[in-house]
DNA sequence: GTTGACTTTGGACCTAACTCTAGGGTTTAA
DNA sequence: TTAAACCCTAGAGTTAGGTCCAAAGTCAAC
């Protein structure tokens, strides 16, 4: 039994964007369907729908359409000279990742600091500024100058 | 003593943007210099210095310049109702943030997934892709489910 | 055998976030 | 006192990432 494929509608509706945007990565050499019909219709398969999935993962991480076609094109053979090639993008991106994950953390605890001495008591604070949650922060140690 | 005031050129030096953005970011709201020179050049202080760092900080990990622009006119006062209004706002934020970061660390361990796989014995594999390596995580668990 | 929901292409349009240009004033060091 | 290096405004142009539209073909159901 041959997997099933999808029409370009179900697989927007499952991955929640527009076919203009799966056109869009088309275009783009992001994705190709595994298949069309007679008629010209996109047939999609499980492997595209995997694929479409690492793409909008990658998006909303903060990669760009560019650093995703490139880490969809990643391809070790036995060539030692792919095989380094790879390590070093990918390391870049990792690097890359790490850091961003720092500031998320930090932002975060400052978001956090503010929702806090808010609204934590019973009567809300007279006046409080993320800036000033900011700087709450930083008082308690070097933070700003992380951010920086 | 009153504080070093910076220039439009300093501050961009000092934050790595250009002045344009600087320009651009006072147009749209997001940071205006706490005085202008008589001759009409911008005077940046620490208290600004700051703000850019935040709006540069909080741009990396992924917020619209709108969202920065809200974020930064977060101010609660006496008044109860500002408090709900920020606390929902500020909770949302940070639900996304949570989000968010559980999907980079899900592209972090894919990313280290296909580093390790290619070229971490004597000979590299043979084959390679990084939706192999996704493949490799999704058979050690429902993994890739997440990713839609 | 036609209606309605689907699909195709090509190309115009849109928004966010810059980036550049022109034409001019200011500051400072030689 | 002038040249280099800075700053100003207004407005046009650019890039990424879509989004919309028109004109037309396809498919399922009634």
């Amino acid at each position: 039994m041959s997997e099933k494929k999808l029409r370009i509608g179900e697989l927007a509706r499952l991955v929640q964007v527009s076919q203009d945007t799966l056109r869009f990565y088309e275009k783009h050499g992001l994705l190709a369907p595994s298949l069309r019909s007679q008629a010209g219709y996109r047939l999609y398969s499980q492997a595209d729908l995997e694929r479409v999935g690492f793409i909008l993962s990658a998006k909303r991480v903060g990669f760009t359409l560019n650093e995703i076609h490139d880490l969809l094109g990643l391809e070790v053979t036995k060539d030692d000279k792919s095989c380094e090639d790879v390590k070093r993008f990918v390391d870049e991106k990792l690097d890359n990742l790490n850091q961003r994950i720092g500031e998320m953390r930090h932002i975060q605890k400052t978001l956090k600091t503010l929702s806090d001495a808010c609204c934590g008591g019973a009567e809300p604070a007279t006046h409080c500024t993320i800036l000033e949650a900011l700087n709450a922060q930083a008082e308690s140690g070097p933070i700003l100058r992380r951010l920086l």
